[in-house]
DNA sequence: CGGAAGATCCACT
DNA sequence: GTGGATCTTCCGA
């Protein structure tokens, strides 16, 4: 199936906000227990490494935790927030930059009840419940640490070619979250589908 | 070695 | 809109 053909290695190794723009649309599918779980990515954040201070790679600061964030594009950057939930980085550039995308939000494709199932409701889920948020996505389609410095370009984790977005269907914001970024909280570097209704959270956008 | 903060989510008011 | 959960990671002393 087209669908889920793997994207080729230079595809990551572009600067960050081509990577972070052109990765909406396309697909991140995980192979879970003999079952396939595909999300289509519609909502993505950029992190400009060491010149970014919202980026962990902020300064060029290297620590055990964000080594694979130092790799070669095409790798996976997990890490624990607030002490309970993962998030997921898409390494984009080459090695050593510190660049990365991060995976905010997907569109159920395929699997739904099982990304579902995975938690418990006390009411019945709306669109962005299932992987509205960069700790929702990974709870869908449990990623944790065990995925940090792990390829993207196959295994079972990965993202293929999917559908992606036309250039003008594309809006961009300030990223979330990072308020003590000072400047670099301003940028515009958190980028959506227009109109997706599976994002994490309606925003004032531009552009 | 201790303190503080964090790229979040959920429930409640 | 607000606050609590929860704990790893990092940095300064």
């Amino acid at each position: 199936m087209g669908r889920y053909r793997n994207l080729p290695a230079k595809f990551f190794r572009r600067s960050t906000e081509e990577v972070a723009t052109d990765i909406l649309g396309r697909f991140l599918v995980r192979e879970l227990d003999g079952e396939r779980l595909v999300l289509r990515i519609v909502e993505v954040e950029a992190y400009l490494g060491a010149r970014d201070r919202a980026s962990h790679a902020w300064l060029g600061r290297r620590t055990e935790r964000n080594r694979s964030l130092f790799e070669e594009g095409g790798v996976a950057y997990v890490y624990l927030i607030y002490g309970m939930h993962y998030c997921l980085n898409v390494v984009t550039g080459r090695s050593g930059n510190g660049d990365a995308v991060l995976l905010r939000a997907g569109e159920p494709i395929e699997g739904v009840e099982t990304m579902l199932g995975r938690r418990c409701w006390r009411r019945s889920p709306r669109p962005g419940d299932v992987a509205g948020g960069p700790g929702k996505l990974c709870q869908a389609l449990k990623v944790d640490r065990g995925f940090d410095g792990s390829s993207l370009l196959r295994g079972d984790l990965r993202i293929t070619e999917g559908e992606p977005a036309g250039t003008e269907d594309l809006v961009a914001g300030p990223r979330i979250g990072i308020a003590y970024a000072g400047e670099a909280a301003g940028w515009p570097l958190r980028f959506a589908i227009r109109g997706n209704r599976h994002v994490s959270r309606p925003q004032p956008w531009s552009k």
